[in-house]
RNA sequence: GCCCCUAUAGCUCAGCGGUAGAGCUACGGACUUUUAAUCCGCAGGUCGUAGGUUCGAUCCCUACUGGGGGCACCA
């Protein structure tokens, strides 16, 4: 099937593709048509004895001594991304999916006239490539195979692109396969990030956290403010949001008795997108009963901790906190981190007292006066305007932010012997919210009420303030124990470990 | 949602109101130690799409589409 689409797409749109294409569909033509050549352009397998990286392990050191025979043959495949043909000697580059290269050298004397022919005819840069003989090092040092036998492992019909430019930011995103054969960075990003998730799954199962999957597809949507996807299920005839959080789900699992677990997984939010937010981003939830903020503060903090430390393994700050950023910045992640009262420092930057008691029409005249211009502002929103206005910016080292208003948390309990406020902190790093924390609020009837006010926010006009879940109350109302809950943007979480902006995090960020 | 910038060869980019340019890639040839190989030769384009202005538009104008940045919203 897959072939007669392809050999009539070569006999019916051949002027319309364009000649370095057409040029490697004749060649893709000639593997397939000369059995000779041994499996065509698509061998299933080719026997290759070591990978790359084995063979410059192994091997490695007879760069030391140029014009090296080790006498050992083997059999290696990659993907040939430089070329350097001469009369009777080609040399080629062969590269491993994490970018370690190994030179193949195919000479008349060891492989005759006819080989080194075909091989100057078939083999183009992109073409994965199988080739087996000596490991030796050339005359110039450079470890390489001595080609006996070669193969074609997979013919590229699309050219490779350039590799000595880098490719734009679009091509970059939309191909990104490209990127990844290309650019060492963009290899980087995918094992940083894969070591991340490894590292806070072992911190969280140290701790004895299970890690629990729920619904993306929810009928209604909350934990979060924040406008959702809708979309439509034919099944059940019935509108669907695609989840902006976990939250509900995770308590109630925590209702039915899971102490200690947490979520890795995607949330959908229909805003704005820009350098510190993507309309489906990785979050990482986590609750844990009988503790409180503080102690999930202590929680946040070691598993970014170690993260880093898994960030650094084979680096030169391996066993250290400190990343270092794309653009060369050393950034210490170490070490207890400040936890500081939001109202303490807003009043303090702002040079007069300011309380959970100070009112509306006072804090309005500060932004006022400040040009800080505020949405539908009540006491909360203007105190968390007005913070981000005097003290964000001026967080260097990785900062908790303690004790918000309680108009902006509905999820939240009151603060133990402070009124008017919630138990609740933002981790802020590099300028931008890492995290959040919760002492969670757990009465149903405070619950409930919260519920009520959100309701009647959204009948104000805000499209992101939370319906009354009815279903989430009925749990509460079989009683949660009391807990510390987090959420921590994993996307976030790797640009503060690599200094990136979000899309460069995310291996496939949406585009249209 | 609003504002600004941007789209030229497979890739990366120049360019200009008057027949479209480079490097790499590709194609033909030479070359047995290259490594951005070198040398000779030769191709490759509806200049994002659709309108408009003009004797003439890739260039100026308008709209649309894609991309980037900023604002708003948000984590």
């Amino acid at each position: 099937m897959s072939e007669q689409t392809a050999d009539n797409a070569t006999a019916t749109s051949e002027e319309e593709i364009f000649e370095q294409k057409r040029v490697r569909l004749e060649k893709r033509e000639r593997l397939n048509e000369d059995a000779s050549l041994g499996g065509g352009a698509y061998p299933v397998v080719v026997p290759v004895t070591d990978t790359i990286q084995g063979v410059r392990a192994r091997w490695g050191s007879l760069e030391e001594t140029p014009g090296a025979e080790s006498g050992a043959i083997v059999g290696v495949a990659g993907r040939v991304v430089f070329q350097r043909n001469t009369g009777k000697l080609c040399f080629a580059s062969l590269q491993a999916g994490d970018g370690t290269r190994i030179q193949a050298m195919v000479s008349l004397a060891e492989v005759g006239e006819e080989s080194l022919a075909r091989y100057k005819e078939l083999v183009d840069l992109g073409d994965h490539l199988f080739v087996s003989g000596e490991v030796i090092a050339s005359r110039r040092g450079e470890l390489s195979i001595m080609v006996q036998e070669w193969q074609v492992a997979a013919k590229a019909l699309a050219p490779l692109p350039n590799m000595y430019a880098e490719l734009n930011e679009e091509t970059r995103v939309r191909q990104r396969y490209l990127d990844l054969i290309q650019r060492e960075q963009a290899r980087r990003n995918v094992v940083t990030r894969a070591r991340t998730m490894a590292s806070l799954r072992k911190t969280f199962a140290d701790q004895d956290f299970i890690e629990v999957e729920t619904p993306m597809l929810q009928t209604m949507h909350g934990g979060a403010s924040a406008r959702p996807f809708v979309t439509h299920s034919n099944a059940f005839d019935t509108e669907l949001y695609l989840r902006i959080a976990p939250e509900l789900y995770l308590k109630r699992a925590v209702v039915g008795g899971l102490d200690r677990v947490f979520e890795i997984n995607r949330n959908f939010r229909n805003e704005g997108a820009d350098s510190t937010h993507s309309p489906e981003f990785a979050m990482l939830e986590a609750y844990q009963s009988y503790t409180d903020y503080n102690g999930i503060a202590d929680l946040t903090q070691a598993l970014v901790q170690n993260a880093a430390l898994a960030a650094n393994v084979g680096t030169d700050r391996e066993g250290t906190h400190v990343v270092e950023w794309a653009d060369g910045t050393l950034f210490d992640l170490g070490g207890d981190w400040a936890r500081i009262s939001m109202y303490g420092t807003l009043s303090e930057a702002a040079g007069r007292e300011i309380t959970p008691e100070t009112s509306v029409e006072e804090l309005q005249a500060i932004a006022d006066a400040e040009g800080v211009e505020v949405k539908l502002p009540n006491h909360g929103k203007l105190v968390e305007e007005l913070w981000e206005h005097f003290v964000k910016d001026g967080l260097t080292r990785p900062t908790f932010v303690m004790d918000f208003p309680v108009e902006t948390s509905p999820l939240t309990r009151h603060h133990r012997s402070i009124p008017g406020v919630v138990e609740k902190w933002d981790l802020y790093v590099r300028g931008f919210e890492l995290a959040t924390g919760y002492s969670e609020l757990i009465d149903p009837v405070v619950q409930r009420e919260r519920f009520v006010q959100q309701a009647a926010e959204a009948a104000r006009g805000d499209d992101e303030a939370m319906s009354v879940d009815e279903e989430f109350l009925r749990a509460l109302e079989h009683g949660m124990p009391p807990a510390g809950g987090m959420g921590m943007g994993m996307d976030r979480l790797l640009m503060a470990l690599t200094g990136l902006g979000i899309r460069e995090t995310i291996l496939f960020p949406l585009v249209k």
